[in-house]
DNA sequence: TTGTTACATTGCAATATTACGATAAAACAA
DNA sequence: TTGTTTTATCGTAATATTGCAATGTAACAA
């Protein structure tokens, strides 16, 4: 069928796996952490630094803020773009709970 | 096209988005917390578990594998799974690193 | 106004993912 | 051996994702 089954899961379990499949595209990460290098940049900074195009990396952007983890400004005619420091805190606390350490039993299989 | 162009990112990001494309789904997220909480568990009580057929689970377990996050080791007719200790550690280095803490300036965008 | 620049959106093609029934394979019991 | 249990794999349908050319839209300049 093609369609995840949202209701089996828990709310958390669902919210993990958006987190995550929100940075399951190496473009995404790229744009990430070239947000973070830069503080800030234009859609077009992107398409030339990234070499997908323009219509690609407007996709990923859109992707990326709707889970929040970036926001842009319009800027005249063009949009700033920037992390969203609520949001990735929230990565941050989302994933580190996650993957939390845990007590490996030795060998820990069977 | 629908083909990802993984030769224009580095191979850290292509890293990064492939260990989150695993976690990209409210099922294996789900296998990862029961394998945690149980230590260890056979094909067939995820299958009670989380409510999935078989096949589909079995196929979310073969995505695990590949990602080295989870191994299995026949146990008779059965299989038993667990958490790879060693790839857990890694994957928590890898999401600590990419999630650093960034110095947002003050309400950072432009 | 006209033209230009910067992005977003639309429409499409190629590929990937999700899900499951059916079937195969391997271990074991009777 | 035959049957049962457990898991993997195959085949298929439905849906999602990736990528881009073409087009739309909004801001600005001349």
């Amino acid at each position: 069928m093609g369609l995840t089954k949202t209701a089996l899961f828990t709310k958390q379990q669902n919210e993990i796996a958006a987190m995550a499949k929100a940075l399951a595209h190496p473009a995404r990460i790229a744009i990430i952490q070239y947000l973070i290098k830069q503080n800030a940049c234009i859609c077009g900074d992107l398409v030339e630094q990234l070499g997908l195009a323009q219509a690609t990396i407007s996709q990923h952007l859109k992707e990326l803020k709707a889970v929040g983890i970036i926001q842009g400004t319009i800027e005249g005619a063009s949009v700033c773009y920037c992390i969203d420091p609520k949001t990735w805190k929230r990565y941050q606390q989302v994933f580190a709970g996650f993957l939390k350490d845990v007590d490996f039993k030795d060998s820990s299989c069977c």
